[in-house]
DNA sequence: AGTTTCGGCGCC
DNA sequence: AAAGGGCGCCGAAACT
């Protein structure tokens, strides 16, 4: 059964096809097609299409009005493997992956384009790359090997397939769009900044807040400008270290109000006002570019609009169209639960068996019902707290869930010795990540002498310098090394889940006219006509109990959803 | 003049 | 009360 095939573009516009036998190699003649398209089109019976990159061919199938059920995507795979092999800075093209295999000399990876507004094309492939399907097949090949030689053959491959799909949804939402009403966003934006002045300067409501940050400091004071607000302070006799908003708010002083007021609605005016929307929204749909996998723990990233940092106020303006509804889906207390999945803990993982409220379980366990304190040393035990109420809260943790305190304790550990660590599936990271530090992150640098300052600790006196310098004593990279690992492992795995939730949900919804339309880190938002959105509610519950079996195996951890069906996000909780 | 870094803050 | 992970984006500042 020929369940797989390879599919390589060619210069002239049509492509390569070939059946794959179970080696990777090819089990038939290749076959030249007048288009990719076509060349899909007429075999249905592929289970899987095998291709260099996924941003190359996807899009331009989808505009051919052709969608595949799977894919397997080379350059990622070869991204993943690499890094499971600890060989993270090696070129991971399919031209760099072949030299290496044939022993040649390694082309570096060609230099990524930045995002610019209203392109709909990808981003990310400003030109093909045109790899002949024979090359091609034998990256694919090798891989296969490479997949074999892990620990965890069964999990890479799960990680190699579940990326490949994250592409296909990302395409596919890049090609959909997120519904949005440019008319309500304006509204929001008039109630929130007042009239727009000619000229393009500030809106009325943030010049009359200006006006009142310079009153109450008596003279002129530019809110925009923190080293002008620092100055002013200053002179006022309060002294500040920077303007963040912490450590403004805690000032006694007349200025602070209209102040803070202002850099919240700067904010807006800045990332998310009417140039924004000039900028972004085309037709009724914000078109973000998704990029699965785009971090080193698996999160994904946009590309244009700040796609995952809409603020609260502006969903205001994500709204379904005539007859049609969101599906906001959020995943409850996920990280806690991925923890429960990856640690085994046998009493978090049965606190996480349930779909009640996850850290009112855990406060009831160890906290004597504070749920804010059991919520705060869960995440201080996921993102490495140094200090504060997160520390003595800790000790509770660990003494009522030893195993799963312990797993990231291990991670953090790895992470200042400068092991390697991997999420459940298998993604690796990098040795030196976290340490804000490039030469150790392996991004050669021209100057050495660049290095000395970020280089020094800040910390007790005794070990500032090098690594392991003075014994016992963790300088402030491999600290920041530890935390970075310490959350590497949650927030990887997580995103190793949601790549499976996501490719599942696609699957439910494949007979449907619904469309995922959105997607940040444990949330999703479905498109469909509202006759469909029942059926929606009920694949998300499906594809996310799918997901945690075939990520995690089969453990108590479930994975509930606060879903909500609406015509406007806002509305969504 | 063009490019990179910084400060700040939005989201998870 | 104090400061701990991941990102993107903007204007200003700092640089080549």
């Amino acid at each position: 059964m020929n369940d797989r095939w390879a599919l390589a573009p060619t210069e002239d516009g049509g492509a390569e096809v070939a059946p794959l036998g179970g080696d990777g190699l090819p089990a038939g003649p290749v076959r030249r097609e007048r288009d990719p398209a076509e060349a899909v089109r007429a075999r249905p019976e592929v289970a899987r299409w095998v291709w260099r990159s996924t941003a190359e061919v996807y899009p331009r199938l989808l505009a051919a009005g052709v969608r595949v059920e799977r894919c397997y995507d080379i350059e990622d795979a070869e991204t993943l493997l690499l890094g499971h092999e600890g060989r993270h800075g090696e070129p991971r093209s399919a031209v760099a992956a072949l030299a290496r295999l044939r022993g040649g000399p390694v082309p570096p990876d060609p230099p990524q384009r930045a995002a610019e507004p209203g392109s709909q094309s990808s981003l990310f492939e400003p030109r093909s790359v045109h790899v002949p399907l024979a090359e091609l097949v034998e990256v694919y090949a090798d891989q296969q090997r490479r997949h074999d030689a892990t620990a965890r053959p069964d999990r890479m491959r799960l990680l190699t397939a579940a990326e490949s799909a994250g592409m296909l949804v990302a395409a596919e939402m890049n090609r959909a769009g997120l519904p949005w009403s440019a008319e309500t966003h304006r509204r929001v934006l008039h109630e929130l900044l007042g009239e727009r002045y000619a000229g393009g300067g500030e809106p009325r409501r943030l010049a009359e807040l200006a006006d009142e940050v310079s009153a109450a400091f008596g003279r002129r004071v530019r809110p925009d400008l923190p080293a002008d607000v620092v100055k002013a302070f200053a002179q006022a006799g309060i002294k500040v270290r920077s303007t963040r908003r912490w450590e403004i708010e805690s000032v006694d002083h007349p200025a602070v109000k209209p102040l803070v007021e202002y850099k919240k609605l700067y904010r807006i005016w800045v990332a998310h006002g009417w140039s924004w929307l000039q900028d972004w929204v085309r037709d009724g749909r914000f078109r973000p570019e998704f990029l699965a996998g785009g971090t080193v723990t698996g999160r994904w990233v946009t590309h244009g609009g700040g796609a995952l940092q809409i603020p609260k106020v502006i969903r205001r303006a994500v709204v379904a169209d005539p007859g049609w509804r969101l599906v906001v889906a959020d995943a409850d207390q996920m990280e806690p639960r991925v923890l429960a999945a990856i640690s085994r803990d046998p009493g978090l993982m049965e606190v996480a068996g349930r779909a009640s409220d996850l850290y009112q379980s855990v406060s009831d366990r160890a906290f004597s019902g504070d749920r804010a304190q059991a919520k705060l040393a869960v995440l201080g035990a996921v993102y490495g707290q140094t200090s504060g109420d997160g520390l003595k809260n800790l000790a509770a943790l660990r003494r009522r869930f030893p195993k799963a305190v312990a797993y990231v304790d291990d991670a953090a550990r790895a992470g200042e010795e400068g092991r390697l660590v991997r999420t459940w599936l298998g993604r690796t990271c990098p040795p030196a990540a976290g340490a804000g530090d490039a030469e150790e992150a392996g991004i050669p640098q021209e100057d050495p002498a660049a290095q000395t300052a970020s280089g020094s600790s800040s910390g007790s006196g005794f070990g500032s310098g090098e690594d392991g310098w003075v014994p016992g004593y963790a300088s402030t990279n491999s600290r920041a090394r530890g935390r970075f690992a310490r959350n590497f492992v949650v927030q990887g795995s997580a995103a190793d889940w949601a790549l499976l939730l996501l490719a599942a949900l696609r699957q439910a919804c494949a007979g449907m006219a619904a469309e995922l339309v959105f997607f940040q880190h444990d949330e999703v938002i479905v498109h469909c006509p509202e006759e469909e959105a029942e059926a929606v509610v009920a694949a998300i519950a499906q594809a996310s109990d799918l997901a945690g079996r075939l990520t995690f195996g089969e453990t108590p951890v479930r994975f509930p959803f606060t879903t909500a069906v609406v015509e406007c996000y806002a509305d969504a909780k």
